[in-house]
Formats: C-alpha cells, sequence, structure tokens
DNA sequence: GATGAATGAGTTTTCATTCAT
DNA sequence: GATGAATGAAAACTCATTCAT
C-alpha cells in the first residue's frame, strides 16, 4: 500500500519534467530527449521504460494536472451555494490556478488537443471528458430551471467559458505583474453578466 | 510586375495544402512530407525552394487565413453602426466563417500558438498582431467611453472573447449539423450582455 | 519504359547489399546499418526513402533472388523431356546455383522464413508462393498418372525436397571446393529413386 | 552435488520460456523481453544473471531440446536390427517428435542456424556436433559396406535427409490434422527406396 | 541469490534541408 | 524554375547488460 500504480517516484519525476518541458516548448517540441534532459536523465531509454509510449506518458502528465486542479477547485466550489456562485467559484478558481501552479495548466492547454484521436486508447479518456462534460451541463441546467440562469444553449456557453479561461490563462502565465485574483474576479463578472436570469 | 512577393502560383498552392493538412492533422503532424502530398508535389524540396523554413510557410498560412477571414468580416463589422453593434457583427461573422472557410479557421487556431518564439524573424508579424491588439482595445475604450459598454479591462475580454470563439469553432468545426448562424447569434448574446453598460 | 517500378540504381544496390549482408550475418543481424554501410550510403534514411520498411526490403530480395534463380533454372527444366528428366533438371539446376550465386541463395532461404506472418502486405506474396506450389504438386500427379512416379503424397515429397536442397545450399554454401555439378546429380539420383516407378 | 550445472530451477525455467519464445516468434523476434515475460520473470535481469549472454541462453536451448529428444528417439533407434531398419526408425522418430514437444523441435531449427559464428564459446559446441555427424557418417558407410545401402556420399545424404525431416517440422508443426505417422511413413520409404542397395 | 531500476548503444523511421541536374 | 535523390540529425522505441540494494 501507500503506493498507487501511477506513481513510482520515477514516473512521477518524469511526468513533472514533461509538464514543464510542454509548458515552456510546447506540445510539438516536448521530445522525450529534452524531458529526459529536464529530468535528469541520461537516455530517453528510461522514459520509454516507465511509459508505453507518448501517449501514456502524456496521457499521465493530463490525469496529474487534472488531479493537482480538482484538488485546489473542488473545495472552493463546493463551498459556493446556487449555481451564480458556483459558477463564479469555478471560474475564479481556475484563474487563481495561474499563481499557485502556470506550468500545470499550460500543459494541460497543450497537451488535450494532441490527444484526441483515433487511438482507441483513448476513447476511455474521452468518454470520462465527455461525462465531465455531461454533469457540468445537468448543472447548468438546474440553475436555468431554478430561476437563477437565464435561457441559454448550456454546452456553448460551456465551451466559451472554457476557451475564454484558458485563453487567459495562456496569455498571461508566466508573468508576475498579471494580478489573478482580480482577473478572476473580472472574468466570473463577464459570464455572470452573460448568464444570470435579467434582473 | 504582374505578381507579388507571396503570389507565385506554387506558393499558393502549397500554402493551399498547408492550411488544409494543418487543419486535419494539427501543427504537431504537418511535416513537408504531407504537405507536398497534399500539394501533388513529388518532393519536399520544392517546398524548401519556394520558403524559407517551416517558419515562413506557416507564416504565409497565418497571413493568407488572415486575408481571407478579414475578406469576410471587414465589410460585416464596418456595415454595423455603433460598439454594441460592431461587436456583435464582429462575433457573428467569425463564428460564421465556420460555415465558409472551416478548414482556414482551424489551421490558423493550430498555427498561431506556435509561431510565437524568440525568432527575430517573427518580431514583425507579433508588432502587427499587438498593433491589431490594440486597435480593437482603442475601439472597445472608445465604446465604454460613449456609455454603450460597461467598465471592464478591454484586454482581458478580448482575450475571453477570442479564446471563446476559437473554442467554439474548434468544437463544431466540420459538424454539419451545426448551426453556425444561431450559435452566431447566442454567443454575441452572451458578450453583448457580458459588455453594455448597465440598463 | 525501359526501367520499371522496382529499379532505379539506388533500389538495385539496396536490394544487392542487403542479399550480401543476409548472406553473410543472417536475417536477424541485417539491420538497415549493416546494409546501408555495406551499400556505401552514408546514412539508413536512404534505405526508409527507397523501401516502404524492412519488409519491404526483404520483400525485393526474395523478388530479386527469384528473378536470378527463375532465369536460371527454367530454361534448364523447360529442355526435359518427362517427369523424371524435369525432376533432375530441377535438383540439378538448383544446387549448380550454388555456383553461380551463391549469396542469393543463402539470402534467399535466411529470409523466407521470417518473412511469413499476419502482415496483411504478404497475403499477396504468399498467395504466389501457394500457387507455385501447387503447380509443382499437379505436375507430380501429372508424372505419376502417366506412370513415370510411384504413388507417393506429391506435397510432402516438394517439402521433403525443397529441405533437402535448401540443406545441402546452406552447408556448403562459400565451399570453393565443392563440386556442385556431383552433388547435383547424387541429389538427383537421391530424389530420382525415391520417386520413380517400380521398375 | 544434487544438482548439476545445467539445473538450477531458475535455469531451467528459462531455457523452457525461450524455447516457447523461439519457437513461437522465431529467433531474431525472440528477445530477453519476451522471454521474461514468457517465464513470469520481471525483468530480464534475472536472465543475464543467470546466463552469460544470449549465446549462452541458446546453447542451452540447443542442449535441452537435444536431451529430450535423444531421450525419445535413441531406445527407438537402438530397437532397431540393421542399417536400413535403424535410418527407418530414426525418420519415423524424428517426425513423430512432432506429435510429442512440436515447439521443441521449432525451436532448434530456428536457433541452430544462428549460433554457428566465430564466438570462440562456440567451438567446443561445434566439435561435439561434428563428431556426431562423423558417428552417424561411418553408421552409414558401414550399413554401405555390409551391402544394406548402396553406394552415396553419406556426408552429402545426411545433410539432405536433415533439411528434409526439418523441412517437415517447420511446415506442418502445429498443425493437428497432421498424420505424424503415416507422414514418418511416407518420408522413411522415401529414403529408404533413395538409399538401399539395389535389389 | 534475487530484484528491478538504470544505462547506453542499437533499432527503424521521419524530418527539414541541400544539391546536382 | 523545377526535380528528386541524398543527407544527417533527430525522433520514438527496444535491446542486452549492469549494479546497488
Amino acid at each position: 500500500m501507500g503506493r498507487t500504480f501511477t506513481e513510482s517516484g520515477r514516473r512521477a519525476q518524469i511526468v513533472q519534467a514533461a509538464i514543464e518541458v510542454v509548458a515552456e516548448l510546447g506540445y510539438a517540441k516536448a521530445s522525450f530527449s529534452r524531458i529526459a534532459k529536464q529530468a535528469g536523465l541520461s537516455s530517453t531509454g528510461m522514459i520509454s521504460y516507465h511509459f508505453a509510449g507518448k501517449d501514456d506518458l502524456m496521457h499521465e502528465v493530463v490525469a496529474e494536472v487534472t488531479r493537482v486542479t480538482a484538488a485546489f477547485m473542488t473545495p472552493r466550489i463546493g463551498a459556493a451555494e446556487g449555481g451564480r456562485a458556483r459558477l463564479r467559484a469555478f471560474i475564479e478558481s481556475n484563474v487563481e490556478l495561474l499563481a499557485v501552479c502556470p506550468r500545470h495548466l499550460k500543459a494541460l492547454i497543450e497537451v488535450l488537443p494532441n490527444l484526441g484521436g483515433d487511438d482507441p486508447a483513448n476513447v476511455g479518456y474521452q468518454d470520462s471528458m465527455r461525462v465531465a462534460m455531461e454533469l457540468q451541463e445537468q448543472a447548468v441546467r438546474a440553475a436555468q430551471e431554478a430561476g437563477e440562469f437565464r435561457e441559454f444553449d448550456p454546452r456553448l456557453m460551456l465551451v466559451a467559458l472554457r476557451g475564454a479561461i484558458d485563453a487567459v490563462v495562456m496569455r498571461w502565465v508566466g508573468d508576475p505583474t498579471f494580478d489573478v485574483t482580480e482577473a478572476g474576479r473580472e472574468l466570473a463578472d463577464t459570464f455572470d453578466r452573460a448568464t444570470r436570469a435579467e434582473p
């Protein structure tokens, strides 16, 4: 006990290195060589030894980032009451992550578009993403029926929101002068106005 | 005279092929080989002959897409009067492009994040992007001062808007059942509510 | 005209080098590196440039050897009359090849067992091998019905004959003291006695 | 005492796994990884620990198969009287092995051609093979002198016989519809006719 | 004896680029 | 201008082997 399948010291170290390299150079240039160098490994063979392939490693990157961000955001969202407050908590806590683990966020945004593919190994992962999206949709619909949100297409709004947050993250990642709290509040204001029921 | 620097038949043909390959496979997998095959060329040497390198080709892709999208959007935006109407026209015409040249949009979104770099050749390009962004910011500020828009950070809003539109484009590119007019209106509603002055 | 798909100078040169390397080191150790060195190429990339992969190259090796051996054996077999004489011509001309192109024969014997596989690209090839085997079986059956050969299972006999010839080839390949004419006659005697009708 | 050099539990287990992997995938693809997996070992280090190298392991494979086949064939050959009967017993018992331990035979045929090499470690092994061959040659010569066999080159005949048996084994290994008894009798008939003195 | 992580050379393959024709 | 063969570096991955525990 005590150590899960995905953690074996080296594995975690490689995943961390991959996050940093992807965040810095982008997915296209994140080769095993650079990841190995970042991790202080003498050869790329070590990565192949611990991961079935590039896709496997990148999935682990996504899983790790998802874990970290969920640990940060979930309690904050859970502490909010009502649809509007929950939406605000979602946006603000997501933007605040920029100050907590900026490279994690950037890495996630870089990797995700490159994982969706024909590879059957991705099916399970994509299923879980779809389920998460559907849960969010249901929450939005519930708030609409409760009269908190106006009428709009939940899916379109969620896609737009996701894109807006990601764009903000990508634009200001690594900028120490960026005020995440203020930006989070502004972005939350934006989508609050866009979604709230008519006064 | 008679042909400009950027057009020479072959060059245009290669740029078109690059747009299609990038849209279909993503930037990371858009190699000269695949672009040459798409363009019906028997060797990649032709591409290196016409372009100084991959970055040069990709810049041309961006330029071409920018040209096409500007030709579509500019008159529509110009026909609108007032900040709110112009914002709506911007969003709707951008989303409508999804039905006009979906691969151009997707290619642009794939390429752009991979061009920002240390390469000095990019400086001029990034300058022009910054100028365009500043023009948009000024327009937003003018509408704020005219009382059409409420107070918000123009840059943050523009970044969020850009991300929201791109996310919608990426999500529904190639989906023939997607109603671009309706989606454009919804997304415009969203940002109209987010930006308009208090009633 | 004048040059077929499979011949482009370099391709033929690489196939020749592959034949020599396989004959000398065996299939397992015939890497692209060694073949490139044998061919005087500076990199293995050139081989991948001309061939779709190792299987493609090895198929070409088989095709080339088949071509050469058929050119030698076919007229000799055709000049013989009757089943017994044809069988003798088949065996003798096959063994005589040992003096003509010993490395071709050895390469063929090395490669063949490693090509039979699940790869769908091999299906066509294996079909042609099966057809050739069936033609030989029919010829044997005809000679049996004509009273030249005794009763035996043609397929078993052909498999045994093939193995016997190959074993002789492998045993004495590269041995300059080996008398191929005498050995061919002896091996033909062996199978003539084994197959001829009772006197 | 109590355990010989070649048997230590683990060693035997690894040799068994190697036989199975070589028989199934061929010598070229029989890596330590696959053998370790087949043996239920978690790492290839165990194999390197017990064997000096790949050649050492493969020699052990040959030794083990030789042991098993000798145990089966020797009493059957010994029970026969006279050269002709002994030859028949040799062939029939060899083919019958196909039903007893098909993978052993196939593994042997795969490994043997890849062992003959410049490696000084093989000298002793090849000596023993040569000695075995010479014993067989002497037996053949004795039968020739006794008038049982006609005149032919014993070595050529033995090589051809070995190749014929091996080809039959390789062709029908794993085929449950193959009648080993009938095939053994046919093949023995073939070589009996080829070798017996004129009636 | 036994383990499994680490190593570094090796594999095939693809890449962008160059160059003689 | 155009071609396509050639190049060499780099990619992902596998290999047999070693070594500290």
